[in-house]
DNA sequence: GCTCAACGCGCC
DNA sequence: AGGGCGCGTTGAGC
């Protein structure tokens, strides 16, 4: 297999921008002058190049910088290799490897303003890497890759983000077909008749009215959550927040209203005419997904709240005439990952099937399905209180091995360690995590080792006793957060790793069976394809297919079913 | 005028 | 005293 090396040539002060192809060899090494084109002949070269030899590979600095340019002249990568995700693969991975020679990618590329980016293609202006640069970091991270069975895990996993990066941005490219009467007619029949932006819809207008009046807070903005909280505590509501959640324990006029609010002013602002003025473009969205934009290597994306669409809004993804949705979605995922790498033989019985709780619930509770779904899932999450960890030891005592897995990955991280997902994709060290999970310690100084009750500040100068063991307190508590980040860690990262194994399979498979059909979205254990409808069987087809192709290609012959439950119709709201 | 944290809620 | 996100609003602070 070839690997040809794609970067911005240096070019002149006011020459059009200019590509230059680069063949590699076998240990990524320059084999020859390569080929120098403008921007426009590219991706017809690119083409030629992968008519003559079709296992080729595209080695460059960031897919979402020079993949769009080759989709927008109508060529498409079969594979690539992704030197920015390949880089943070092994900036976690292998410490001992020498600096990268390339910048960090950016979170995200903004596709409105290309010209303000650092882009790789915005050459001569910006300091773009040469070609020379780019093909020595090539061979670094092939170099880079240990021996062994770690080593082609670690090859594996950055062939998949690459192949994610491919289809993220072709995803991008064709977008998710979306239905804007479909939409308004579902805003409308919720909120009323569109209004100008700083004014409230009908019923939500109404719905304030009534709380106000309910609440005798005639004065009061529902918008404003410290408002709302006065307002309802001077009605003698003893509510600890403004949360749903709270406010479903309490009986009192205003809670139904109230909910109804919420939930209509979720829709308006996350989802209502402003949301299609700024996101849908000729009946299609187009959203910026991040691939391994999450710590655990889950997709992020930008722009529109790609991954959160609501339920009820699903109703205006459709199909176009003449094609169909297929959406599949891998059933109970992360418990029987967990099964996988635990290689918990009792718990890969469970898995063979397609109702793993039911069977967990045979096995340990008495045939409680509902329960048997809460241990486990406290189990992965890290659950301390309630039925999740009252039903506990009975996991622990039928699941052995999964469960001292869990255990292990907690206590790692209670320790302020490292843990790894299947592939090899580590957990930030404690204190580098991004959001919640800052890790144990923090700046009090993480616990040393396993038990250890962390420093006794009562001897520095300017602490009480009080104060030091709130400071103790708070460092434990922060310590067991990390845990429980690391143990959910182990298995969601495994889990992405297996669905984007799943919908890389699935995207070369359609090449072959289902041509005129597209993987239109990819949401962490679920795949939509906008199919032709003389292909929707095939698709379906290559679903099962390729989700047995990933459980291989990952874990090899190993007794646990992945079972995938698929549904096809006109819209997403009816395909699942 | 801006940025940023807190809150709350949508998804898995 | 349950993991991971994105995003809109409010309100405090600069």
């Amino acid at each position: 297999m070839t690997a040809y090396l794609l970067a911005a040539a240096d070019s002149a002060p006011g020459d059009p921008a200019r590509r230059i192809v680069v063949p590699l060899d076998a240990a990524g090494l320059p084999a020859g002058r390569g080929t120098e084109v403008t921007a426009a002949q590219l991706p017809a070269l690119v083409a030629a190049f992968q008519d003559n030899d079709p296992a080729c590979r595209w080695v460059w600095e960031d897919t979402r910088v020079s993949y769009p340019e080759l989709l927008r002249g109508g060529a498409e990568a079969v594979r690539c290799h992704d030197l920015g995700l390949s880089a943070q693969i092994l900036r976690g991975a292998v410490p001992q490897a020498p600096a990268p020679l390339i910048p960090p990618r950016p979170a995200w590329i903004s596709e409105e303003a290309p010209s303000q980016q650092d882009s790789l293609f915005d050459a001569p202006k910006t300091k773009g890497s040469t070609p020379q640069q780019l093909a020595a970091e090539y061979q670094r991270q092939l170099a880079a890759l240990p021996q062994g069975p770690d080593g082609a895990k670690l090859r594996l996993l950055m062939s998949l983000d690459s192949a994610g990066a491919l289809l993220a941005a072709e995803m991008n490219h064709d977008g998710l077909p979306w239905d804007r009467a479909t939409h308004e007619a579902l805003l409308e029949r919720e909120l009323g008749p569109r209004v100008p932006p700083g004014s409230r819809p009908a019923r939500l207008a109404d719905l304030a009215e009534q709380l106000k009046l309910l609440l005798d807070a005639p004065r009061m903005n529902p918008d404003s959550q410290p408002e709302l909280l006065r307002a309802l505590r001077r009605a003698g509501i003893d509510t600890a927040s403004t949360r749903k959640w709270d406010l479903m324990e309490v009986k009192h006029p205003v809670i139904e209203p109230l909910m109804r609010y919420k939930k209509l002013q979720r829709l308006f602002t996350a989802n209502g005419w402003g949301w299609l003025d700024a996101w849908l473009r000729d009946g299609r969205f187009h959203p910026d997904y991040v691939v391994a934009g999450v710590v655990t290597g889950r997709w992020a994306s930008h722009g529109g709240g790609a991954l959160q669409i609501p339920h009820d809004v699903r109703s205006a993804v459709r199909a176009d005439p003449g094609h169909v949705l297929v959406v599949a979605d891998a059933s109970q995922l992360e418990p029987r990952i967990l099964a996988a790498i635990s290689a918990d033989r009792e718990l890969a019985q469970a898995a063979r099937g397609t109702d793993l709780y039911q069977a967990i619930a045979d096995r340990a509770f008495e045939g409680d399905r509902d329960l048997a779904k809460v241990a486990m899932l406290g189990a992965m999450y890290g659950g301390t209180t309630g039925p999740s960890a009252a039903m506990a030891p009975r996991l622990a005592a039928t699941f052995p091995r999964a469960t001292a897995f869990l255990e292990e990955a907690a206590r790692t991280g209670e320790r302020g360690g490292i843990v790894r997902t299947w592939l090899g994709r580590h957990s930030p060290a404690p204190g580098q995590a991004g959001g919640a999970a800052t890790g144990p310690g923090g700046a009090l100084g993480a616990p040393g080792g396993g038990g250890d009750p962390g420093p006794d500040l009562s001897d520095d100068a300017g602490f009480s006793d009080a104060e030091a063991l709130a400071a103790r307190r708070s460092s434990e508590a922060q310590a067991r957060s990390f845990g429980r980040f690391t143990r959910n860690f182990v298995v969601q990262g495994s889990a992405a790793e297996w669905a984007e194994c799943w919908m890389a399979s699935l995207r070369t498979r359609l090449r072959r069976v289902a041509p005129r059909s597209r993987q239109v979205f990819f949401l962490h254990d679920e795949i939509m394809v906008h199919a032709h409808q003389d292909e929707a069987a095939a698709v379906q087809e290559a679903m099962t297919a390729s989700a047995e192709e990933a459980a291989r290609l990952l874990f090899g012959d190993i007794p646990v079913d992945f079972p995938v439950s698929i549904g096809q119709a006109q819209d997403y709201a009816s395909a699942k």
